[in-house]
DNA sequence: TTGTATGCGTTATCAA
DNA sequence: TTGATAACGCATACAA
């Protein structure tokens, strides 16, 4: 059944080692010798065994990208520009989901595949600042999103409260007042919505006004459910509001929706501003505004960082000091936030 | 750095073959051995090195997923509902992205990263009925979506032809006499597109109705975008319609979009409905009826037909006659078709 | 430029 | 119930 590089050696009449130096791209190789190499494995579908090759060489060629759920736009987009990254450095990407299970998240990063990657993106949303202990692992990882001071390990992050400063102030430009704020997580203070709420508030500060508290809104899951379930309450509750800032697209799309079904008019009554920029924003009705965080850029700054570590590691080469990139972003205006 | 069995066996006492029997559940093992090994792994934190274990099972566990692109959201949905499934069976799905390009969906049969993983899970859109030749490979395969008559592995498809019909006959049945098709592939016969398009054709028929090929628009590649643009078209070609059935979600919300921004109103003036139900659909402005062809059943019937394979080829058992199994589909009816 | 021999860390065979 | 030992298929040190 399987053919190896033996039956390949024989049929050339030559040795594994040459045929293996073939395989490999080994320069020093007679050209006469490649050819008949070549055409005994053309002639047998010889396929090298990843198996082999990887015990042998210590290392798969695999990275992992754990993200808490595909579904979410964000992290489809994010998969597909990570993807795209790692095949530039000839390496395949292994996805997890997490779930935002904080189980699943620490599996991740300790259990059984060990050994099946040679390194790991992680975007993480349960652990944090508390659990920096669990990042210390022997393999290079790379933490993707928000920062995580103190884990040993490169980060490649969002500019989470410069961008929601500067959302929100987009939205008080517009003359709007009493700005709601979806998707708070109480209490968090590193993590995104922490970051970004810190955002919303500076903004507030900065333009010498006092958020009333009541426009602060939780959302535990950043899913477009839970932007129409808090725009409902909102609604409920009374609390008078002229904008909207959900802390990502998802629930915008929620709190575009509830709007709609509420009679509230988008720009005209309510203006609208969301985070991520995933494609379904500009098909929304009206179009979303939104922060651009750039995750193409983030992709591969995060691809090259972890590919870096995973060659000086196999190298070798003593690690340089762990670095923290931060992306750009830039704000999208849609109609959302017209005027 | 790397701990192995050998560091443990010494450990513990015992030879490396009982440390491989605690690891691998072996159940005669005498309890007082066990936790000696179990001590001595969790003291040395010991992780089974699983390229040397896949090298000596001569398989890796891990299936492979080819999709055209994460982006879609039915593709991301998919490939949560892949994982989740792959998942009780002990297996890792690694995620290939084939971009709807012919070469790469090649390269996925045949090329390289063999013998990484032992089955694969494809979705093809390029490659068809014509490259019968091209799906004969080594190892377990399951088509997934539509039918490649007579290539040699099982088929998990969606019922593309009746679901048109029903959707089809929905709109007929609201009293709608020009329903456009968006997403048309001209010629195509055994792709989803022809199998949708049938299905609507086979709906007219049956109603006693001619279809007006100027109601037919193609749509290579199935985005938003491409549903904007066909609709654009339609608008400016001047045929007249009174409902659209977009092959898909992604053009539907395009179609939608598009419409309002042709001051045209959904439903009164025109019907629309989709094909997929993905989960953005439930939140467009009016909310997007469609087609469930139901994903998660997929999924699962797709790994477990595959892993079935696989334990089939190792075991060496004779492999059983190709299977087909066609996915239950329904009809949700949402705003964009009420009365 | 090519060949021989060894070992990567497991699991499987067989014997004890 | 456990142990010694031989593969699994490849890449490399070293020899030729």
């Amino acid at each position: 059944m399987a053919v190896t590089m033996h039956d390949v050696a024989r049929l050339a009449g030559v040795s594994v080692k040459t045929v293996s130096n073939v395989v490999n791209d080994y320069p020093h190789v007679r050209e006469s010798t490649r050819t008949k190499v070549l055409d005994a494995i053309d002639k047998l579908g010889y396929k090298v065994n990843q198996s082999a090759r990887n015990l042998r060489r210590g290392s798969t060629g695999l990275v992992c990208l754990a993200v808490p759920e595909l579904k979410l736009a964000y992290f489809a987009e994010l998969a597909d520009a990570v993807i795209a990254a790692a095949e530039k450095y000839d390496r395949t990407v292994l996805i997890e989901q997490t779930n935002s299970d904080r189980e699943r998240e620490l599996r991740v990063l300790h259990d059984s595949r060990r050994h099946l990657f040679d390194g790991l993106l992680f975007s993480p949303l349960e652990l944090g600042q508390d659990d920096i202990a669990q990042f210390h692992v022997d393999y290079p990882l790379v933490l993707l999103g928000e920062r995580v001071f103190g884990a040993p390990a490169d980060h490649v992050t969002m500019a989470n409260t410069e961008a929601a400063y500067q959302a929100t102030t987009h939205l008080l430009g517009l003359g709007r007042r009493r700005v709601a704020l979806i998707g708070a997580h109480a209490g968090e203070v590193v993590g995104s919505a922490g970051l970004r709420e810190a955002g919303y508030r500076q903004a507030h500060a900065q333009a010498g006004l006092v958020v009333d508290e009541r426009l602060v809104r939780e959302a535990g899951l950043w899913h477009r459910a839970s932007g129409a379930e808090a725009t409902r309450r909102l609604i409920s509750d009374g609390v008078q509001f002229d904008a909207i800032f959900a802390l990502n697209d998802a629930m915008a799309i929620g709190v575009l929706h509830e709007l709609t079904v509420a009679g509230i008019r988008v720009p005209e009554d309510v203006s609208v501003i969301g985070f991520d920029s995933v494609e379904d924003g500009q098909y929304t009705q009206p179009s979303l505004s939104t922060i651009d965080p750039g995750p193409g850029w983030i992709a591969q700054r995060a691809v090259a960082l972890l590919v870096e570590r995973i060659e000086e590691q196999q190298a070798g080469r003593p690690p340089v000091p762990y670095r923290n990139e931060v992306a750009p972003f830039r704000l999208v205006q849609r109609q959302s936030t017209a005027l």
